[in-house]
RNA sequence: GGGCGAUUAGCUCAGCGGUAGAGCAUCUCGUUUACACCGAGAGGGCCGGGGGUUCGAAUCCCUCAUCGCCCACCA
């Protein structure tokens, strides 16, 4: 006997153990049936599992388990991510807290750290998506850091670099001062700040007496200015253009060059130029040769060839010292405040410097233009579309990528350096010495490249280094190209483009065929959840409070595309009710004796009920189907709920009750077996995105013909119902039967005529049809108006005192004569009023010829129905009226 | 500065050319042995404003407003 509330918390460990350890999740290489692949996008190794990954990992699992029990090979690839600069620095915090650092260690012992650290924490997020109820394949579960992945790294590292598409290049780089190392351009994110911008006098070398003007943001760099530019056709410094100017502070000889870079409309329509410590003056200087002098060092202090009175400041206490110095000397010409975007890590917070360094990169632009191709042909299709655009947007403009990092922990750069700097690219340290030999025809010594790669290099590769890559293993034949990947906008650029780019270049073909971007959740209020914020919902504290399943519901109820998702915990609330709901269903099957029967066919089961709900299951599970097949977890989660709870509770299993509890044993029989089936079915559809109350009911209901636990539901179908199952007429005559009841139930409230009383009146004006479909459902009418049990043996009609009105196409309209005529004559003058009007609209529609000649066929004889439904109604209500007098 | 998205019931959101919907909240009634984490009902919407297209617009187009996100080198 199933207890009276579902508790989550006793059986979800339980499942979830049985489920993995009977192997359930694992695909199968050798199976028949058609793969279907996930990668799971690898959560970082030593991270926890927050409201994103609930969403995804939710939403992964609903399609794995769907595809599962829709028969297919589910391949759901999960693994970690080694997180390179994120983890680095968790570790480096713990060491802080002893009050050491990473270099007090070395590399080798560092790195042991990491490791360490790896095993003791690594395993909390895999746990915790276990707590979510994924099923991947977990004895496939990859690290980006393991030994196969790695060998995938150096492979693809030294392939392309063979290629010409990996490359060492000095030019300017985003330099975190804090990390001190390089990132790329989208670990770096703008943020607003409030600075100044001060204009100086530059005074002409040949002319003391007369300046130039610049602006600038930053007046530190000034220490490395090389030239001013101005505008080729600005008027004002024509004459200038080839002069030079006497850097102050400095003394340098700096040239004016002309340069369509510097606007006159901004600031005095002279710039500054920095080449060594600015993106655009990098351009400049390169266009006009100049000198790239480097004034800060990785710390951002400044540094080189300067002045000895700033040498060893920090950036901003140079910006104060400088901007003093050059107003003492008369040639600060302004100061305005000024409020502009600066670059800042993404980890570390700190202000970037663009700083010049050889670093490695990746030439992206010749890898991007195949992955292009690809999305524009639609042989990787984006869902929703519109992601396209944001694709498209950014390959099409796409930058050389910086893959060299000033960190330890990740891939060490398979690169080695000679005694003469020469670089040996190779896979191992034993080719690259084989290959110096060769090279200076001498074994000699060599230094390898201290630097690692970027973590989304490794990442990169995860659609088939996870799968065995670079050996042609039977995985890899079989599960690439993998069939959706599921994930976040945020990292379309970060992971999803370089996936497509590897994968073409490396295996010929896309990663993924489909590409379902959900949204991001946020909370209640539509803000980004963070620490700071105090504003985060703990997935982990919703699954304890409101079990799995409902935060699972929730979140796939509230994956509708292009939105992001506000967090409600009153949905969860609601959705644990639904849960609840189910579980009392079943707990009501078991009570009322409904078991699976053996041989049991909903196609041939006679009773209008139960053919009415075979077939309303049958267009649910269509319609789920439909859903699920084209990414609409909503509509999905919304038919079930409706199903479960609207069709199949509140009115099925009421409308059965009288059957169950009359005397004709054959409609007993077959009700309590449809009800039985259909709550098994119902069981199946909702597993994915239930799957532990679903398991637990599934187990205790000892469902299938063989009774007792025969196994997991993981291991069933999902059911395939025909279209041939749903019955129109049943339909309609059950549809009949729930607005009798409520006419029955508002006269009754209304009216104070009890529901006993008023079939009598509704059987004396009944046609034959009517006459049939009452009698039939009696019990139910009178069931479901809520009459208690004594009531229901007859009810003669108050004498004489009653009329009805009845129309046999559905609408009922009874009358009490022992009620208030005059409030029931007005009630019936407004409904009439309202009719009338509807009607007028109607006519005024169908009347227009270009309704009729151009709305699609169906719409104008829907429309024409309506009218004439309405049109029958006023009659009906006209005439009782009349009668009322 | 570009691009994208949002604006629907008090709250969180579906719907995206053919009679405005769900959950939660509120109110009324109901303790009928599956379920009070329940049942029956009710109230509550100029579908952000204004134009346009259309026989018909929450839905398509334009525009404005507000909010949010992404991208961008403006000293």
């Amino acid at each position: 006997m199933l207890d009276k509330t579902y508790r989550p918390g006793d059986v979800e460990a339980k499942h979830y153990q049985q489920w993995e350890a009977s192997g359930a999740f694992s695909a199968d290489v050798g199976a028949n049936a058609a793969p279907y692949t996930i990668m799971m996008p690898p959560p970082n190794v030593t991270g926890s599992l927050h409201m994103g990954h609930a969403l995804t990992f939710t939403l992964q699992d609903v399609l794995t388990r769907y595809q599962r029990m829709k028969g297919r090979d589910a391949l759901w690839q999960p693994g970690t991510d080694h997180a390179g600069i994120a983890t680095q620095m968790v570790v480096e915090r713990n060491l802080a807290k002893e009050g050491k650092t990473r270099h007090d260690l070395g590399r080798d012992a560092f790195i042991d750290a990491v490791w360490a650290w790896k095993g003791e924490s690594g395993g909390t997020i895999t746990r915790q998506l276990r707590r979510l109820g994924a099923s991947p394949d977990w004895p496939r579960e990859r690290f980006t850091m393991d030994e196969g992945l790695s060998e995938a790294v150096v492979e693809v590292f030294v392939t392309l670099h063979r290629q010409g598409l990996i490359y060492k290049d000095k030019r300017l780089v985003n330099w975190d001062p804090k990390l001190h190392t390089a990132i790329s351009d989208l670990e770096v994110e703008s943020r607003e700040v409030k600075g100044n911008l001060w204009h100086f006098r530059y005074p002409l070398a040949d002319d003391p007496e007369r300046f130039i003007t610049v602006a600038t943001t930053r007046p530190e760099t000034m220490l490395g200015d090389t030239a001013v530019a101005v505008h080729p056709e600005d008027e004002r410094y024509r004459d200038l253009v080839g002069k030079f100017v006497r850097l102050p502070l400095v003394g340098r000889l700096i040239p004016i060059v002309a340069d369509e870079y510097a606007d006159p409309e901004t600031g005095s329509g002279a710039v500054k130029i920095t080449p060594a410590h600015d993106f655009n003056d990098f351009e400049v200087g390169k266009r006009h040769g100049l000198d790239m002098i480097n004034v800060l060092d990785r710390d951002a202090r400044i540094a080189g060839d300067v002045p000895e009175a700033y040498r060893g400041l920090d950036r901003y206490e140079a910006r104060k010292r400088i901007v003093s110095d050059i107003e003492a000397l008369g040639l600060l010409e302004k100061v305005e405040p000024h409020t502009h975007m600066l670059p800042h890590g993404d980890r570390s917070g700190m202000v970037i410097e663009p700083w010049l360094t050889d670093q490695w990169y990746v030439d992206a632009e010749t890898l991007a233009r195949p992955a292009i191709e690809a999305v524009e042909q639609g042989r990787t299709r984006f869902v929703p579309r519109q992601w396209e655009n944001t694709y498209f947007e950014w390959m099409r403009n796409i930058q050389p990528w910086c893959i060299s990092r000033q960190i330890w922990w990740g891939h060490q750069i398979p690169a080695w350096y000679g005694p003469d700097g020469a670089v040996f690219v190779e896979k191992t340290q034993a080719e690259a010495e084989a290959a110096a030999e060769r090279h200076y025809g001498e074994r000699v010594p060599l230094e390898r490249d201290p630097d690692v790669l970027d973590t989304w290099f490794s990442s990169a590769l995860w659609p088939f280094s996870t799968l065995g890559w670079p050996q042609r293993t039977p995985e890899l034949e079989r599960y690439y190209p993998t069939d959706v990947l599921v994930t976040g906008f945020d990292i379309i650029f970060f992971w999803v483009a370089r996936m497509m780019m590897m994968g073409l270049h490396f295996m010929g073909d896309v990663p993924f065929r489909e590409i379902y971007i959900h949204a991001l959740v946020r909370d209640e209020r539509g803000q980004k959840m963070s620490k700071s914020k105090g504003n985060v919902i703990d997935p982990l504290e919703l699954i304890d409070e409101y079990g799995c399943d409902a935060l699972r519901f929730t979140l796939a109820a509230m994956a509708a595309q292009g939105r992001d998702i506000k967090l409600a915990v009153g949905r969860v609330e609601g959705y644990r009710n639904f849960a609840t709901k189910l579980w009392n269903a079943a707990r009501y099957c078991e009570m009322n004796g409904c078991a699976l029967a053996a041989g049991y066919d909903p196609a041939a089961v006679k009773h209008t009920t139960n053919r009415w709900i075979v077939g309303a299951l049958a267009d649910a599970a269509r319609r789920s189907a439909e859903a699920l097949d084209a990414f609409r977890f909503n509509d999905a989660a919304g038919v079930l709920y409706q199903f479960t709870w609207d069709t199949f509770c509140d009115w099925y299993l009421e409308f059965t009750k009288p059957i169950l509890n009359g005397d004709d044993e054959a409609a007993k029989a077959e009700t309590r077996a449809t009800t039985a089936w259909v709550l098994d079915r119902v069981l199946h559809l909702l597993h994915p995105l239930m799957p532990f109350i679903t398991e637990e009911l599934w187990q205790q209901l000892g469902s299938g013909p063989q009774g007792g636990k025969r196994g997991l539901l993981m291991s069933e179908r999902w059911p395939d119902l025909g279209a041939d199952l749903v019955d129109p007429s049943a339909a309609a005559e059950l549809d009949w039967v729930v607005r009798l009841i409520s006419t029955v139930r508002t006269v009754r409230a209304e009216m104070n005529v009890p529901a006993s009383a008023q079939i009598p009146l509704l059987l004396r004006d009944a046609g034959p049809e009517t006459r049939r479909r009452i009698e039939t459902h009696r019990d139910v009418i009178l069931r479901m108006a809520r009459l208690a049990s004594a009531e229901v043996a007859d009810g003669a009609p108050p004498e004489g005192s009653v009329q009805t009105v009845l129309d046999e196409a559905g609408l009922i309209l009874p009358l009490a004569g022992i009620i208030d005529l005059d409030q029931e004559r007005q009630r019936l003058a407004r409904d009439i009023e309202k009719l009338a009007s509807e009607i007028a609209k109607l006519d005024q529609k169908l009347g227009n010829p270009n309704f009729v000649s151009r709305a699609p066929e169906e719409v104008v004889e829907e429309q024409r129905e309506r009218r004439a439904e309405a049109e029958a109604a006023r009659a009906k209500l006209a005439e009782a009226l009349a009668r009322l007098g």
